[in-house]
DNA sequence: GCATGATCATGC
DNA sequence: GCATGATCATGC
């Protein structure tokens, strides 16, 4: 390797690694034969060290630059409608080892070790092209976690840690935390080997710590808008944030809300308005609602009827009856929504007609339930290919049931049959709902 | 009172 | 023009 840079500088690693900008790996260095011709799948990452960089760092717990204590990471960009990019997917960080994080600490743990300084090579993914004819369009840059997101990222890394101690790695799911997230690693097919956890009998699947997209997202937007940072939840937890921005309106009547954040019912069937109020409290002093986007939440909005319980289901994105059928569960539009965290945010209406800001908690639902949700998915699934017009319903599920979701009846789509049904999505039951927020 | 089907306003 | 989050409307 005929590059001059000092391994020990980050300096001088960064400057080298802005010569791939615009162009691909094949373009920037000398990649042996029988690399090329087997280099569609594989990593990109390794690659890069190997033959552009020189070095041969392996499968160690130090940082690929030892010296630098800078580990490098390559991840995939693609370009949203208007053009803009966005990160492809989750950036996996370092494996989780169960034996060894119930014996760390966040400050000595292997993952502050590893990635607390992160070399960060951005490429145009291109589908079914080789990686290393990716082109890295944008500059790199070296990523260190940032001091206003520590608090969260240690508040993270100690829940995953606990549900190893307390024997439920096999249930652990990317919506337990807020930014950095215990991503499943390999294939997720029937034939993955499963791991032994330290403090239970259970077979867990293989996970890594991962940035979640979102929160690769406002990395991404603050290096291409050269912002020096991404803000401002300061020494504060999301949640701890979240709170205190709603607090001054518990218990406040909808009415004195839509005053005080001046924001009103523009008509009767204003379907979003409690939802548009709860997001101009959260935007009302600052940039909390980022965070939310930050961290990958969805919030939803309830309403309690006098009696407690919620009047409606809730409902999720929309499935096509011609594309389910070749769907797998876990990469599911569906599954992926039931791993995020949800800031609930309740309110409850009163028998003399008030309608009350009453509770807002995060929540994410528990293994059980989404293994149940996955029933349902995977019923609907094989319903589908037989016939589209009999899925599951409230009675079939005491969590997820289908039912249509589009603009009117006219809004179809078609089905394995030939026919044209109305748009439909999957809602999580009222009643099940109702449970989770009695004991939020 | 609940399950199911149908639809609305908004914002991009 | 459409996806989205949410709620309305009807029938049993």
């Amino acid at each position: 390797m005929e590059l001059d840079y000092d391994a020990s500088s980050k300096a001088s690693i960064l400057a080298t690694a802005k010569k791939l900008t615009g162009k691909t790996l094949n373009e920037s260095c000398t990649i042996p034969r029988e690399i090329q011709n087997k280099a569609n799948k594989g990593d990109l990452g390794i690659l890069v060290e190997n033959y552009f960089f020189g070095i041969n760092p392996g499968n160690s717990a130090k940082p690929d630059f030892p010296e630098a204590g800078l580990e490098l990471k390559t991840t995939g960009l693609v370009r949203r409608r208007d053009g803009s990019l966005k990160a492809k997917e989750r950036l996996s960080l370092t494996s989780l080892n169960f034996m060894e994080i119930v014996k760390e600490d966040w400050i000595t743990s292997t993952f502050v070790r590893k990635c607390s300084s992160m070399l960060l090579l951005f490429y145009e993914y291109v589908k079914d092209s080789s990686v290393i004819d990716r082109k890295f369009i944008i500059d790199p840059m070296v990523y260190e976690l940032p001091p206003e997101d520590l608090p969260q990222l240690k508040r993270d890394w100690e829940t995953i840690q606990k549900k190893i101690l307390d024997g439920k790695a096999h249930e652990l799911s990317e919506g337990d935390t807020f930014y950095l997230g215990a991503c499943r690693k390999g294939s997720g097919g029937p034939d993955e080997k499963l791991l032994s956890q330290p403090f239970s009998e259970i077979k867990a699947k293989s996970r890594a710590f991962s940035f979640k997209p979102s929160y690769l997202d406002v990395i991404i937007n603050a290096h291409l808008n050269s912002l020096p940072s991404i803000s401002s939840t300061g020494s504060e937890t999301i949640e701890g944030a979240t709170y205190k921005r709603f607090s001054k309106y518990l218990g406040k009547t909808i009415d004195e809300i839509s005053r005080d954040v001046n924001y009103f019912r523009s008509s009767v069937n204003h379907k979003s308005f409690n939802r548009t109020l709860a997001e101009r409290i959260l935007s009302s002093e600052g940039s909390s609602y980022k965070e939310l986007t930050k961290a990958g939440i969805q919030m939803k909005t309830v309403v309690l009827q006098p009696n407690g319980t919620p009047k409606e289901s809730m409902s999720f994105d929309v499935f096509e009856y011609m594309k389910i059928g070749q769907e797998f569960w876990e990469t599911s539009d569906f599954c992926a929504s039931l791993e995020q965290k949800v800031l609930f945010v309740v309110f409850q209406d009163g028998r003399d007609g008030t309608r009350r800001l009453s509770k807002v908690a995060y929540w994410n639902m528990p293994y059980q339930d989404r293994e149940e949700a996955r029933r349902v998915w995977e019923l609907t699934q094989a319903r589908v290919a037989v016939d589209a017009s009999n899925l599951p319903k409230t009675r079939d599920s005491r969590v997820a049931h289908v039912r249509p979701k589009g603009r009117n009846a006219a809004d179809v789509l078609p089905t394995p049959q030939g026919t044209n049904l109305t748009k439909q999505c999957f809602w999580l039951n009222a009643r099940y709902i109702g449970e989770i927020i009695q004991n939020l």
